[in-house]
DNA sequence: AAGAGATGCAACCGCGACCAA
DNA sequence: CTTGGTCGCGGTTGCATCTCT
């Protein structure tokens, strides 16, 4: 069974854009619009692309103002500050960066990025077999991790841990990196040591229990997720659990910066429980602070 | 110089969300 | 409420280019 597809796959041409396809598509947008339909414009305009196709080339490639590699460093900071928070949700990553698209933040931070934070161990690693950050991308493919944490949770806690070491580097000196919660520094350390126990299956708690983690302390900041992208703080207490999705932060003592709440654990029967927290950043030209949420199944944000 | 492996990036795929009928 | 169509996202793949031996 499965879907229908969206196109006439036997019909319709695939793989690289020429010149001219560009040049047809670009200037039918551009006088007309999308029409508020991908899939029927290439036929709109005698193309024989599947709609996804066009509309994936427009946002990607063609359209203004889009800019191409050369990331600067603040850019860096910014995508390595989401992606510790929130994850790969590129898109989101991407709205922070105008010019950007989610597909160039994604790929620049797989091939580039991740190493250049996180370096490489690829000597210390020989003879025994990778896991997560380094391991994903000394090949294309990916494997899931033998302990319980997601590659992506455990990438995103081994960056933090590396950038809490980092604060000082003057690369890096313009972020308030967020801190572990004491519960998910003992989750990296515990994964770290089970990566050097020769890949021991490592056992996670099969739910964070409440008395495991801290009591938010009085200054928690709770905030509702709204619409994508926007920020809203709420001063009232906000439902936990119903479905729905949640947020916590709590100030530090300066009031500088937020410590961010993150528990990202994957039982035994593959549920994934993932709350990722919030965190502010200053630097010269810019302020912001940041909320992000996120559910088992990875609906909802901000 | 040449072959193999690594890397970077554009594009594709499939799925869930969303919305209108 | 259900169904069907489209959108948008994140993961993955394919291939050209680069680097190493």
């Amino acid at each position: 069974m499965g879907r229908a597809p969206c196109c006439d796959k036997a019909n319709v041409k695939k793989g690289p854009w020429s010149a001219e396809e560009d040049a047809k598509l670009k200037d039918y947008i551009e006088q007309h619009g999308t029409g508020g339909n991908w899939i029927a414009l290439p036929q709109k305009i005698g193309m024989k692309r599947c709609g996804k196709s066009c509309r994936l080339r427009w946002l990607n490639y063609l359209r203004p103002n889009l800019k191409h590699g050369g990331f600067s460093e603040e850019e860096d900071n910014i995508i390595c500050s989401l992606y510790i928070s929130i994850g790969s949700r590129w898109s989101i990553i991407a709205a922070q960066l105008p010019g950007r698209t989610d597909n160039d933040i994604k790929n620049y931070w797989n091939t580039r990025l991740k190493k250049k934070l996180l370096g490489r161990r690829k000597q210390q690693q020989q003879g025994s077999p990778a896991t997560s950050v380094e391991h994903d991308h000394q090949n294309h493919h990916q494997s899931p991790s033998s302990h319980g944490l997601s590659n992506s949770a455990l990438e995103r806690l081994q960056l933090h841990m590396k950038l809490q070491t980092l604060n000082q580097n003057p690369l890096l000196h313009t972020m308030l990196w967020p801190k572990l919660h004491p519960f998910q520094e003992k989750l990296l350390l515990q994964a770290m040591n089970d990566e050097n126990n020769n890949n021991q299956s490592m056992q996670l708690p099969l739910l964070p229990q409440p008395e495991m983690m801290e009591s938010p302390p009085s200054n928690t900041i709770i905030a509702k997720p709204t619409t994508t992208n926007e920020i809203n703080v709420d001063p009232s207490p906000f439902q936990l659990g119903g479905g729905d999705d949640f947020i916590m932060g709590n100030l530090d003592n300066s009031g500088s910066s937020l410590v961010w709440w993150s528990n990202e654990f994957e039982t035994s029967n593959g549920v994934n429980y993932d709350r990722s927290g919030s965190f502010s950043s200053s630097s010269n030209d810019s302020s912001w602070e940041y909320c992000a949420v996120r559910s088992s199944d990875g609906a909802g944000l901000f």
